[in-house]
DNA sequence: ACAATACGTAACTATTGAAGTTACTAGATT
DNA sequence: AATCTAGTAACTTCAATAGTTACGTATTGT
């Protein structure tokens, strides 16, 4: 895997689930079809237990399923469980110095809030099972 | 200067342009003023020379200026020239194996597109004369 | 002519964030 | 008790970007 990949890992997974939603699934099958590293994937799946879309079982036959059917489960609910803003403001200083560029800042965020309410607006549309 | 600051970079200093187009800014006093360094501030700004948004003149009270008036340049075309997608589709392979992966892959990248599009023309809807 | 100035760019280093890995703990099942 | 699985901390690897150094090219002032 490489870069960002976090949605695509948890989204491929979740879409697996949402055609078997019985079959509990480990760690090391889903990093294995994935092609990834169980330790990866129980981060990146834990960020959508704590967000109450997936649950996790240990010992035998434990592993994950869905904590939920299917068919209420967004691809907003995944995107958003995973706190990551696609559309991240640049630049580094939260109140620059410089009034032109405080200026500046103020229109590029507020151009890009409205823009990730909008992509999850998006994404609200499409469960994970409808997408296959 | 931290992790892509590039948009933040030109944006400043062409809001700066803005205010005093007639002032011929070298790339070193720009790079003092937005805390970075010279060469730095030519590989961005040197982006926005090619998609004739700016202008360079070598030599003795050479430096950098707008090419076109500044009522004439659109947030969006700064965004464009940069040619940084902010909203990239996360992932690796254009091309997944795995027929669940491809569709959500599919499925992603068309709302991504959408949204990349709403962005653009959300910024262009700004001038750099008008933020201030 | 020539020195000084400024952009253009290649090549390298430093930094940062994410993925990958190792190692261990805690809980559940056989 | 042994085994299997998630949970997690600590570390390493890797990739992308910013930063830096060095040098070339063009222009201008003396």
């Amino acid at each position: 895997m490489k870069r960002n990949s976090r949605l695509s890992l948890a989204l491929h997974t979740l879409g697996h689930m949402a055609r078997e939603p019985d079959r509990v699934r480990t760690s090391a099958d889903i990093a294995d079809h994935a092609g990834t590293n169980p330790v990866v994937v129980r981060r990146v799946l834990g960020r959508l237990r704590k967000a109450g879309l997936l649950a996790a079982e240990k010992g035998h036959a434990g592993g994950w399923r869905l904590a939920r059917s299917p068919q209420e489960i967004t691809l907003a609910d995944v995107y958003v469980a995973l706190e990551e803003s696609m559309v991240a403001t640049p630049g580094n200083e939260a109140q620059p110095d410089c009034s032109v560029e405080h200026a500046l800042h103020q229109k590029v965020a507020s151009v890009l809030e409205d823009i990730e309410r909008s992509l999850i607006e998006k994404l609200s549309a499409t469960t994970i099972a409808e997408v296959r």
